[in-house]
DNA sequence: TCCGTGACTGACG
DNA sequence: GCGTCAGCCACGG
């Protein structure tokens, strides 16, 4: 599956993004280890918000700890938190009481 | 080449 | 359980 290998981080991750199936969510740093760089959640974040490609699920893309973190840096469509969250719950999501987002392993 | 920045993460108090 | 601190990586100027 990594054909991905020769491109850029920055590519990597918007691809591993983009991979993201319906109703499914991975965490900045899963993303990263994808990608191929443990611990780099950081610079996926970074790519994220500089990238605001429509192709790319990044409202998918939540915290380690359930939050969903920042969305939309960039378009103007929707933004924060409030709108990913309903658009997560729109696509099956599940989310606890304390508004976390709960990873369906 | 070095420094600053960020849509993060884990540990501590 | 929540708030704060420090560490982490990749990118742009």
């Amino acid at each position: 599956m990594q054909k991905n290998f020769t491109k850029s981080f920055t590519q990597r991750v918007l691809e591993t993004v983009k991979n993201i199936k319906m109703g499914e969510v991975l965490s900045y740093g899963e993303v990263a280890s994808r990608s191929g760089a443990y611990g780099a959640a950081r610079a996926v974040g970074s790519i994220m918000s500089k990238n605001a490609d429509k192709g790319i699920p990044c409202h998918r893309v939540v915290r380690a700890d359930g939050k969903v973190g920042e969305y939309n840096g960039l378009q103007s469509r929707s933004a924060g938190a409030d709108a990913k969250i309903k658009l997560l719950k729109k696509e099956g999501v599940r989310f606890n009481k304390s508004g976390k987002v709960i990873f369906n392993l």
